[in-house]
DNA sequence: CCAACAGTTGACGTTTACGTAAACGTCAAC
DNA sequence: GTTGACGTTTACGTAAACGTCAACTGTTGG
């Protein structure tokens, strides 16, 4: 509910320098309170915390963290009017739209990767089937090889 | 075949600066062929067309430069040794273990908006309902409004 | 023949996302 | 009463990924 956090529960638990934290705050991320005599302490509530957390996982996904503060802002923004809650799908929309491309090329690098690996393993069998290496292998594990039909890659 | 480009020619097709081009040359990820009198025109191959093509998409996913390039390098390397295919299949493995976690964090991010999207339209619905706007606008769309069961969000 | 256009090599500028001191305050523990 | 852990600000430094001139060269259409 009320649960608060200092900077430093903070960057342990997401693995974070104070630095960075603070930066993140220069940057419109974040707006702790303060606490202290001179209010020199910062102080992050929940929400802080979810915002923070939002911002690691859009930098992950290879957004800037002002792409990240638009896209954080415009979650936590009013929907009073009709014509807000509009725009809001609109831009929802282009996002999603991102993010499925995004897919799009995660998953075409998945594919080549298992292609990768398949080929890999079927020039490991037959090497190893080829040239009894020294310490004598047969067919040590069958691996799953798989029939390897089509070319090698198809980018 | 022996499909050549220029740096124009790549310029245009993955709408890039000739300039970031030739950049990408200086990080080591393409290596063109020079001609013309004193060998100062790039000419570019078909490998070195995939090359960019497997960079840009490594950038799209959050990738450097750099990080491109180990991963490009890996994929085009000698496979002569047993040991090195062994390698190559540890590296591919963390390779795809990093994507995977992605795929994770994109799921993720796509099913928070969808429901945003759900809840949006659902106000919208409420909304339009409660006051006739102006112009008079029954249940226009009917849109799929879902029966909107559980929380709001859990990140 | 000449302008226009594509290409070349530097070299410096810019933005992003922090790292790295320096220099200090505060509070609990020893 | 000082040490250590944690916090603070201000300020400069840096790596990445190009953008943006500047000052040419080569080539091609009119």
């Amino acid at each position: 509910m009320g649960m608060t956090y200092s900077i430093g529960d903070l960057a342990r638990e997401f693995d974070l320098t104070t630095r960075a934290i603070r930066f993140y705050e220069d940057m419109g991320l974040l707006q702790p309170q303060r606490t202290g005599p001179a209010g020199r302490s910062r102080v992050y509530t929940s929400r802080d915390r979810a915002r923070l957390k939002l911002t690691l996982r859009a930098k992950r996904l290879g957004l800037s963290l002002n792409e990240a503060k638009d896209i954080i802002d415009l979650y936590d923004s009013p929907r009073d009017t009709g014509a807000q809650t509009e725009l809001f799908l609109l831009v929802l929309d282009q996002h999603r739209k991102q993010l499925e491309s995004q897919m799009a090329d995660l998953t075409a690098n998945l594919a080549e990767i298992k292609e990768h690996q398949r080929e890999a393993r079927a020039l490991l069998a037959r090497t190893r089937t080829a040239s009894a290496g020294p310490g004598m292998a047969p067919p040590a594990r069958p691996r799953r090889v798989a029939p390897n039909k089509g070319p090698a890659h198809a980018a």
